[in-house]
DNA sequence: CTGTATTTGTTCGTATGTATT
DNA sequence: AAATACATACGAACAAATACA
């Protein structure tokens, strides 16, 4: 499991997430314009609910670290790395 | 219905919901540091699931035009009215 | 051009947890 | 203890955009 959330901890899953991947992309696994994995894999990598994954791909946006594209996926921001 | 929404326009009903509200707020309807309805009468005011009302009332928060309390309510924001 | 698959977007209904009154 | 109110999470369905054979 590439990103595994812990259900018992007092911090929300969706934060958990959004965790690992920033720390995943500030230690640049992936690179500016990159994609990050689908909803569909980060879902299936984390046993958590599609809602719970796109809340939190959504605080990432909500950061600038992420940009999302409908129908192709989202990717790392080009000023982040 | 004090919030009716347009469920089958091309602009998302929670988008439609923060709008009305936003409209609401910056018309003075609602004073600074005073509450808005609850998620509650929102949903029922406006027949949406809960999870769509929060999910407008998020987009006010973002906006830093409201603020939640956990087991209070959502006020206007003291710099806005 | 026509499907088909992939991926993100929206919405519903429900359940449970946490905080406040 | 009970009622009210917001928070998190699940699972499901359908829509829309994109890519590709």
């Amino acid at each position: 499991m590439r990103f595994e959330i812990d259900q018992h901890s007092k911090t929300p899953s969706y934060l958990q997430l959004a965790g690992k991947l920033r720390d995943a992309i500030t230690a640049g696994e992936y690179g500016p314009r990159e994609a990050i994995p689908s909803l569909k894999q980060l879902q299936q990598e984390s046993t958590l609910a599609m809602g719970t994954v796109q809340r939190a791909i959504q605080v990432l946006e909500d950061e600038g670290l992420v940009y999302t594209v409908p129908g192709r996926g989202t990717f790392v921001s080009p000023a982040h790395e």
